[in-house]
DNA sequence: AGCAATGGACTACACTTGTAGTCACGTCAA
DNA sequence: TTGACGTGACTACAAGTGTAGTCCATTGCT
């Protein structure tokens, strides 16, 4: 995997996490899709969602095809790209930057069920598997 | 199960949540104490430290004693609460307040030793005891 | 072809955050 | 006691964010 941070993904607000996240589950959509499909309790504006898309578009987090009258906004990058680099600000900030602190702080504090645990150990399993095979194969 | 959330805990920014370890870690600090522990590629001014401790006041973060002429601050919560809202803010805005999918992503991107595997697995335990413990008490 | 409505560009405005500066007072040393 | 200096209170200001509004052009219907 490339891991090879890119360093210089645009970073969003909570509001444009939001928008973002239609987007997304959509593949693509237009302002009024995205107006539309956000949760009314969010009592968002239809210019409110124009601003988010708008300012989307000067961080470089979406793109755009005119199609008739109006837009239809692309991600730029994918939903994990941006998670991950969200990941890495709160564990740089909050846990001094160590993943396993922050990981075991979540692990302590997360409600969890034991079906999420059983998840949770396979995807341990399946990591040490990936370093292991790293550093024996390549 | 509700882990007992205050909903009301102050909200730290970046640079807030800088001064703020330094002030967990002494236990409590004068504002030189403070702006002597920052690592100086920090950069900030004197005044620049001031400014942060006052705004953590104001949000009810810190409160003081005046000793001498001065004041010494201390934390009015403790760090992992701040930060297990930090996180629970997190999980909501990035994935959609589902820990166990946090988590996921966390296990799948971070770069975890062999060791960091183990520990986690045994915190994995350890919270399945919890769990099991606490149906099977009260 | 003309007009209403839809949608984008630009503007607005208060609050937060990063990053300080000014000013006046109180403290401690001489 | 008095003056220097360290502090806290208050002020500043630009960029980012939440939340829209205005205005003009383009589109599509009749």
């Amino acid at each position: 995997m490339w891991k090879d941070s890119d360093e210089s993904l645009p970073s969003l607000s909570p509001a444009e996490w939001e928008v973002m996240k239609v987007v997304w589950d959509r593949g693509n959509a237009a302002a009024r899709d995205v107006f539309a499909a956000l949760p009314e309790e969010r009592g968002w504006a239809y210019k409110t969602v124009k601003t988010l898309l708008s300012r989307l578009v000067d961080k470089g987090a979406l793109d755009y095809v005119a199609v008739g009258n109006s837009y239809l906004y692309n991600p730029v990058y994918t939903r994990d790209q941006l998670s991950q680099q969200e990941a890495e600000e709160f564990v740089g900030r909050v846990h001094d930057g160590s993943s396993t602190q922050a990981l075991a702080a979540f692990v302590r504090q997360s409600d969890l069920t034991p079906a999420d645990i059983a998840r949770l150990r396979e995807l341990l399993d399946a990591k040490e598997r990936e370093i292991t095979d790293q550093e024996d194969g390549s």
